[in-house]
DNA sequence: ACAAAAGTGTTTACCTTACACCCATGA
DNA sequence: TCATGGGTGTAAGGTAAACACTTTTGT
């Protein structure tokens, strides 16, 4: 039995980081640190006495991963007692959308002090971070259908196809390519930039920009 | 500053009872027991060390409600630092649906243990607990759209018609009642009785029940 | 020239909305 | 008989779904 520390609660958070990675939707982990457990968990740590929940998360997400300013959201707590052997702690989980990895994330992988895995694929992890990942992936998927939220994927400019495989990786399906393009361009959130992209061998995609970045539209 | 309590967690839940009387949404207060606060206030209480947090809303609930066994869904933990003057609680907010007050809950508001507000109407509550009933008022109020939340409102056997005034009084819009009859018979959850209200001084109005009660259908 | 992804409209089916009159009862 | 809420159908508009070929580039 560990003894409780004065400076924090016994309540923590944990941060369910999505990214896209090859078409697929991955999930950030990191190694667990503790004797007993040497799963992989997602990254978060306690709350502190002054601090708010939303801070508490972010704050924990950054020494862990690097990651700061990122959407981030809080998704559910969850708390069954038997939940954690050592001591009891609540967790209030939040989930959050980056586009590329800043580099101090890089860096964090590169030493295997975090690592991102496929939604499908994901290793046996900590306590109930399973559970976790399996209820964010379910709201990240919900929003999709009445929010702007996929934008928080995408870097500043990016072509339609690039969107849409975004869509299509968090609902396992695939979309018409067509009825796509209009669905998203009546939304009236993005605006075309004069630029291409020249990747392979064949037509050069034009390139979008959100209007207003940062921004998660909520409509219907 | 209290010493801190040994059996419980700094952790408190908070239960937003919705009810319906006199066509309006109302909201179940109980009366601030802090001499520093007199406010009204949720139902709630603290988290003990080994209890699910489900269930904790459940007993506090019951402990100053009298209700139990009722629809209770957690909705948000809510956890700002200066939330809490005397020391600082994490409170995970749920928010209850009752569609009759229960013998006990109403002996409670009979001696003013307990008394129900319109959330039109709300008096000034205890801490943040405003934000609260707005946050579960708009879960409520989008549920409607893709749920059949509302039946846990109604009794056994009811009128069509007063299915549609709990969606106005939620809503806070009038419904066309045809379009109404006709969206929510399709959902096929109701059943027609052999039974009829007869009321006022009018046409008796044919009775529904519900298909599977206590079970709330996700649809979409 | 060919492989590979980009880009583009129309038709159909379905769902949502608007809307007005008769019915059964109690007073 | 009259006031009150109960009960019913249809037409129009809008949204979502299905569907195939041409364009532009790199090799």
């Amino acid at each position: 039995m560990n003894a409780p520390q004065k400076d924090v609660l016994p309540v923590s958070t944990d941060v369910v980081v999505f990214t896209m990675r090859e078409d697929c939707l991955n999930v950030l982990l990191v190694p667990g640190d503790n004797r007993v457990n040497r799963r992989w968990r997602l990254p978060g740590g306690p709350v502190r006495h002054c601090e708010h929940l939303d801070q508490a998360a972010e704050r924990n997400l950054q020494r862990d991963t690097g990651l700061s300013g990122v959407f981030l959201e809080q998704l559910y707590t969850f708390g069954a007692p038997e939940r954690d052997l050592e001591q009891r702690i609540i967790t209030v989980a939040y989930y959050a959308l980056v586009s590329a990895l800043s580099p101090s994330a890089t860096k964090q992988m590169s030493t295997g002090a975090a690592r991102l895995f496929p939604v499908s694929d994901l290793p046996t992890m900590l306590l109930d971070h399973d559970a976790i990942v399996g209820r964010a992936h379910c709201r990240l998927a919900a929003k999709l259908e009445y929010s702007t939220i996929a934008l928080q994927f995408m870097p500043n400019r990016f072509p339609l196809s690039g969107l849409q495989r975004v869509y299509e990786a968090i609902l396992g399906t695939a979309l018409d390519k067509r009825n796509f393009r209009k669905r998203i361009l009546a939304l009236d959130c993005l605006e075309e930039t004069p630029d291409f992209a020249r990747n392979g061998r064949h037509r050069p995609a034009r390139l979008y920009r959100i209007k207003t970045p940062g921004r998660v539209e909520i409509f219907k």
